[in-house]
DNA sequence: CGTATTATTGCAACACAATTGCAAAAATAA
DNA sequence: TTATTTTTGCAATTGTGTTGCAATAATACG
């Protein structure tokens, strides 16, 4: 059974507590002295797992954690996510939900919309 | 200006001769004895910057590049890419165009819709 | 409250992906 | 054919993510 680790709750806290979708990176960056690399990157799968956070995939590639503020208690992400290409922040589009069809033979399981460019900030 | 080497013909070949889109390392397993690994990932970069391929991000983060087949000139990739989870294969589901709006003061560049699950190979 | 159990952590090592500098080679221009 | 400039290969480096294992911390239970 999952425990409440000091670095989990700090790890969570600090998603939560973060406007933006945040990499681990960022949370090793800002984070750094409460515990080692590889702690964050098996309390991040944990979160996951427990559908504390969830994972967004930037346009780059790079794999970012963000809690969901609209989304109560099942998460169906098939909201629109911004990625800026400036200040590389991912925000949440609540507004926009996209619809769309999968043709014959697919499995539905997750959906991804990403839009990028510049923010209103960068802008 | 940009040089048309064998690399490149043969790596643009490649991908287009491809049904999926295909990562860094499915190219080099390939097309081990044409180049370098270096020059793979610099050939993709031109490719991308000059418009003839384009890049796709799988739900885990891993980058794809792909021909759009239906495109001709300019490339608007609002389709939906279909992620499988199994076989990891990325396919272009064509027939979804998807249609959303952007708040006030966001600038839009490119936007990459995938969706996760099982392809009807898998299934 | 104290002890036993089990999950979690830190460390070191590893695997892999991607980038950079620089000299040699290839493609294009003249 | 020669000169110019891009591209390539190689070696080295950086970054990201994973694994095994002993030490530690959190929880359960008497």
């Amino acid at each position: 059974m999952s425990r409440n680790t000091q670095a989990k709750k700090k790890i969570l806290e600090f998603i939560q507590g973060s406007p933006q979708a945040v990499s681990h990176a960022a949370i090793f960056g800002s984070l750094q002295e409460l515990c080692d690399r590889v702690t964050i990157y098996r309390v991040l799968e944990r979160l996951v797992n427990e559908n504390k956070i969830h994972k967004i995939v930037n346009v780059d590639g790079v794999i970012n954690y963000a809690t969901c503020h609209s989304c109560t208690n099942i998460h169906f992400h098939n909201h629109v996510h911004f990625s800026c290409e400036k200040c590389k922040a991912i925000t949440c589009l609540d507004e926009n939900e996209i619809t769309f069809s999968l043709p014959p033979n697919y499995l539905f399981k997750e959906s991804f919309f990403t839009v990028s460019g510049v923010c209103p900030a960068c802008n």
